[in-house]
DNA sequence: ATTTGTTATCGTAAATCGACGATAAGCATT
DNA sequence: AATGCTTATCGTCGATTTACGATAACAAAT
């Protein structure tokens, strides 16, 4: 069932793990990239760009802000929305760790098979 | 509903969004850790250190090899498992060109509220 | 050919996801 | 106070995910 035994994993390895599964659509991804591109915040203007209803983009800025990746901030009659800073150095640090404990591909490597 | 918009995304974010979802969950970051550390193949004895069964270890198996992170070779008996070069490849890549596009925190930045 | 050990698949159940329309909530302006 | 604009939440739907036990498939050894 659902009941994730999470318990049994490390901080590190949830956090990035939560923080993976936020990327883990396309529409989010678009999303961060619009907001690192226009540093400004763009508001409303998320829905004009994307193929989908307010209600749904709405949904997905509240799960990349509920992985820290995104923050929010009421501005006037409209939210303004940009990176959180601090999330994405957590995100480039464990993902950082994840890809140091793994091998780079070398030409050797490449042509005999890497696999036992 | 969930026939999911993917056709008005670029190649690229679908990519990433695949990648990231596969490592969306602490379990299949475990598994790809463990499959770092030892790099020879390490068979059934994944299930041993995890806390789930035979049978959701190779379904986790299955969606990391659907996102060409971990390849599966028949040995003999058994099935030997080892990271996907290719696929880190890609995963670095990929990664890297994305966290490219977000501003690095400063000091000065992360004084002032970096929204708005 | 049968047995043994390992891995994959099937079937199932509860939870979550992804999407939408409709509605509520919040803030400015009128 | 009422209107208008923007965003969040609610309710709903089907699809997917996560997990498990049970069973099938498969390779090696007996």
């Amino acid at each position: 069932m659902a009941f994730h035994k999470h318990a049994h994993f490390t901080p590190a390895e949830q956090r990035l793990a939560a923080i993976a599964k936020a990327l883990g659509h396309p529409a989010r991804i678009a999303i961060v990239r619009m907001l690192a591109q226009r540093r400004a915040c763009v508001c409303g203007e998320l829905v004009l760009e994307l193929p989908l209803s307010q209600s749904t983009v709405s949904q997905h800025l509240k799960e990349l802000k509920a992985a820290g990746l995104v923050q929010g901030e009421v501005d006037g009659p409209r939210v303004c929305y940009c990176l959180d800073a601090a999330g994405w150095a957590v995100a480039r640090e464990l993902f950082g760790d994840l890809l140091a404990e793994i091998p780079i591909a070398t030409r050797a490597a490449a042509a005999a098979p890497d696999c036992c």
